[in-house]
DNA sequence: CCGATCACG
DNA sequence: ACGTACGTGATCGGT
């Protein structure tokens, strides 16, 4: 027997909507309703394989149910611009799949589906009709099967009704379903009802009389009189209710079952439109290996010297060639690609080493610009440090949109080029790279060849892009130079003393032993003091301790929250001293012990394409989190040593993000307190609250520098409040005063908000941009957090632009000079330098001439340098 | 694998 | 009324 599905497509994609969390791609696109559609579909398809498949649309759904809502209130609510966006892409998607879709002017989604079920049924056929709206259940019969998806908490349940199941569940045929519903009305589709009839008397009478008809020829049979009286009054109204709840089943309009008849879906096309929604774990539902046959024609694998030879001879004699490096944990080769399409993944063979291929790389970078990705981590191949000869795409890629979580070749491909190429683990499944090589050699010099011909190929199309954008020299001047400055840190790493670690850690045990037993005590009962889950249910329930639930899972315990309850009992001093003390023993202690290397240092590694604002970030170890606030935790900065011979220079910019904003609002009022050259918040206090400089208190001083912490965060009155432990009033009053004396500034942040509404995104002073998706968001936390955003990001990006440019003039000049000190770290504001004790004058000048001069702005760039023999004194 | 927490700028 | 400061990463517990 062949089968039809059929779907009700705004009903589904209504429900996927409302079930799905907000999703959002690196577009700004909002995608959770697609996500939902398509993982309902998917779900049915393979569950029911299918001989035809149809979704049907209304024409015109100008307005949508929204679940909730509507069973409170029966009323219609607009359809939120989050849903409405995604209707048109999800027609586009399920285009690409060449999924048969219906939609007739006049003509409701439920006819439409009613009428084909039908028609179906006369053919012999078995349907499954799915929707989220239980009005289908009038059309369901012995094998036309309604389903109805119920999205709750990720997992997807379906009900399932035949006739007889409508008939157990509401004690009515699917016809009768139909008069049911007329009577009780559905304010929602614009059905009347009969008045005083709700659910419960509407199921009555149908079970009752059995239908319409029967109900008013036995009319004075109904037993309350009121309801009698109703019916009566209400017969016309009660009959126009049951036409316009009944499906048209035998809607006139031409369909070919034909044309719906179920084929492979997971086309190329539908390949790229689930790639472009970022619906990664979708993709695995597509077949492996999607050729690409006219490219892949020109790869070619070397394992002979000869052509070796001759392939890097060519590379010599290009312009640009496309590369990649096959490394981890074993070395598989390098490949290239070549302008003219041919590609050659030179594997490490026989004479084919390692050093020969670095070797033969160094060689081509004096005469070849190479593209790659991730250039960073090819530099120990390639003896070159001139970035002029490099080009990453994989950087160019970030710069163009930094919100996304990844970059990958493939992604690129798929963006830039609009080619799909094969996921790793599509080709080899969990095999490393190593075993993918020997067991899979021809597959593995596609893998290879596609890294080098899309660098080489993506290289056009990126520097065009970033050109337009105006990033390029953003791209050339800043972030190529600086994947050398990250190259060489990385390599430095720090000395750390391995023996004095240990003992910080394990000074911390017996403190920590006696906490843990003292909060036993106090608590009656022995738990886990490090489940926020168990300390919530000792603090709040077990002891009674005021304050309730916070967070979606429980009881907040975090610190802010603990900090006031310390005076009701001493087992929370104890949790915070005892929870300050186990983070400096695992995340510290133990956790930097394990990344000692050999040479007892520490080699950290810096990402450039992470921050959504263009600052660095490091890991493993994070080396940007190290304590400094507390005095204890602090002291762990003293096994940070330089090594023999050498001491410390740490400098810091001072206050750069505010020296910034004045600069980029031009604020006369904040520009000529920077050059009073003294103490910024002491100034902001003075001016914002009309008071003599010398006669500003602490706490003036206090409040003034929580406002200019909250301007570069983005203002807001409830954030300040948050910060000053204020109301959320005088928190306002504050931001008032505080534009009331530095108009330009207000006047900057309120252009950066427009500016980004109109643009879509905001820009540094030297051209980075971030988008900010979240503007034109309805909700209004996400558009109130677009706004920070846009406040924020050209200041925080400008500061990371500065320091940026600083590292590689110092980086620069420190070799020029033919020094032997080393950058070794940058913690966003500051600059670490291992300095050779006969350099430590020639490094402080370095370091003081070329960071204030990174940047010509309206106010100096002041920093506050110190050295010393641990990182604890140089800070 | 996610959320809560907390370390830094 | 909505319920938050901006940007990160590591560890832990709990599913």
């Amino acid at each position: 027997m062949e089968k039809l599905v059929l779907i009700d497509g705004h009903s589904i994609l209504n429900r996927a909507f409302y079930g799905v969390p907000d999703l959002t791609n690196s577009a700004g696109l909002h995608t959770n309703a697609i996500y939902g559609f398509l993982n309902i579909l998917l779900k049915i398809l393979e569950e029911e394989k299918p001989d035809y498949l149809t979704v049907a649309f209304d024409v015109k759904a100008p307005t949508f149910r929204h679940e909730l809502y509507n069973e409170y209130k029966g009323t219609r609510k607009p359809m939120p611009q989050e849903l409405r966006e995604q209707v048109p892409v999800l027609k586009e998607t399920l285009a690409a799949m060449g999924v048969k879709m219906m939609e007739k002017a006049g003509l409701e989604a439920d006819d439409i589906l009613g009428t084909i079920a039908k028609r179906a049924q006369k053919e012999g056929m078995e349907v499954s009709l799915v929707s989220g709206d239980r009005d289908l259940l009038q059309v369901a019969t012995d094998v036309i099967k309604v389903r109805i998806p119920k999205t709750k908490g990720g997992k997807t349940e379906i009900e399932d009704y035949y006739a007889a199941d409508v008939e157990a569940k509401y004690q009515v045929n699917p016809t009768a379903f139909i008069e049911l519903k007329a009577l009780m009305g559905d304010t929602a589709d614009n059905i009347p009802g009969v008045p005083k009839v709700g659910e419960k008397t509407a199921t009555e009478l149908m079970v009752q009389f059995g239908s319409l008809e029967n109900l008013y020829a036995h009319v004075d049979e109904v037993g309350k009189k009121s309801v009698r009286e109703s019916l009566i009054t209400n017969k016309e109204l009660a009959y126009l209710s049951k036409t316009l709840a009944t499906i048209n089943v035998d809607s006139p309009f031409d369909f070919s079952f034909e044309e719906a008849r179920v084929h492979d879906f997971y086309t190329e096309e539908a390949y790229v439109a689930f790639k472009k929604l970022e619906f990664k774990n979708l993709l695995s539902h597509f077949e492996k290996g999607i050729s690409n046959e006219s490219i892949t024609a020109g790869f070619q694998r070397i394992d002979d010297l000869a052509k070796a030879e001759d392939i890097f001879q060519k590379a010599c004699e290009e312009e640009e060639v496309g590369f990649a490096i096959l490394k981890k944990d074993g070395f598989a080769g390098i490949a290239l690609a070549f302008a003219d399409g041919s590609c050659f993944f030179v594997q490490n063979s026989g004479l084919l080493t390692e050093a020969y291929l670095t070797e033969k790389m160094s060689e081509a970078a004096l005469h070849t610009r190479l593209c790659c990705g991730d250039i960073k981590s090819a530099y120990r191949y390639i003896m070159c440090d001139d970035t002029q000869r490099f080009f990453d795409v994989i950087l160019a890629a970030y710069l163009l949109n930094p919100l996304k979580n990844d970059y990958t070749i493939a992604d690129v491909a798929n963006e830039y080029l609009g080619l799909m190429i094969p996921e790793w683990a599509q080709r080899f499944g969990k095999a490393s790279l190593m075993e993918a090589l020997s067991s899979h050699p021809e597959e593995f010099t596609q893998h290879a060849c596609f890294l080098a011909y899309v660098a080489l190929k993506a290289t056009l199309v990126l520097r065009k892009k970033l050109e337009e954008a105006g990033m390029l020299t953003l791209m050339n001047e800043i972030e190529m130079p600086l994947t050398y400055v990250l190259y060489d840190m990385e390599q430095e790493g720090i000395l750390v003393k391995p023996e004095e670690l240990k003992a910080y850690g394990a000074a911390l045990v017996g403190r920590i032993s006696e906490l843990e037993q003292r909060i036993y005590k106090e608590a009656g009962t022995e738990f886990n003091i490090n489940s926020p889950k168990q300390l919530g249910e000792i603090l709040f329930d077990r002891l009674k301790l005021p304050g309730g639930k916070k967070t979606k899972t429980g009881y907040s315990t975090a610190a802010d929250v603990l900090e006031k309850l310390a005076p009701e009992h001493m087992i929370v001093a104890d949790v915070l001293e005892y929870r300050g003390l186990a983070k400096l023993k695992s995340t510290y202690a133990d956790g930097l012990y394990t990344f000692i290397g050999e040479d007892n240092r520490i080699h950290s590694t810096f990402n450039q394409t992470i921050t959504a604002t263009g600052r660095i970030s490091s890991t493993d170890p994070n080396l940007q989190n190290i304590p400094m606030r507390m005095e204890l935790g602090r002291q762990i900065r003293k096994v940070f040593v330089p090594k023999e011979g050498y001491i410390f220079t740490d400098a810091d910019y001072s206050q750069i993000e505010l020296r910034i904003l004045a600069h980029m609002s031009g604020d006369g009022q904040l520009i000529d307190a920077y050059k009073m050259h003294a103490d910024i918040h002491r100034i902001t206090a003075s001016q914002v609250f009309h008071i003599p400089f010398d006669e500003v208190t602490d706490l003036q001083r206090r409040n003034a520098k929580a406002v200019n912490f909250g301007i570069v965060y983005g203002i807001s009155s409830f954030g300040l409040s948050q910060g000053l432990s204020i109301t959320k009033k005088e928190a306002a009053e504050y931001i008032e005063k505080y534009f009331a004396t530095y108009p330009g500034v207000k006047n900057f942040l309120d252009q950066a908000v427009k500016d980004a509404k109109e643009k879509g995104y905001v820009t540094t002073l030297f051209g980075r941009r971030r988008p900010v998706p979240e503007l034109s968001s309805s909700n209004f936390m996400q558009r109130s957090f677009g706004e920070r955003v846009a406040m924020n990001s050209p200041i925080q990006g400008t500061a990371a632009d500065v320091i940026k440019i600083a590292m590689i003039k110092v980086h620069r000049r420190l070799k020029e000079e033919k020094l032997a000190s080393k950058l070794i770290l940058q913690v966003h504001d500051e600059l670490l330098i291992e300095t050779k004790k006969e350099e430590a004058d020639k490094v402080r000048q370095i370091l003081e001439e070329e960071m204030s001069r990174a940047a010509q702005l309206a106010v100096r760039l002041e920093i506050d340098l110190h050295e010393g023999n641990d990182w604890y004194e140089a800070k």
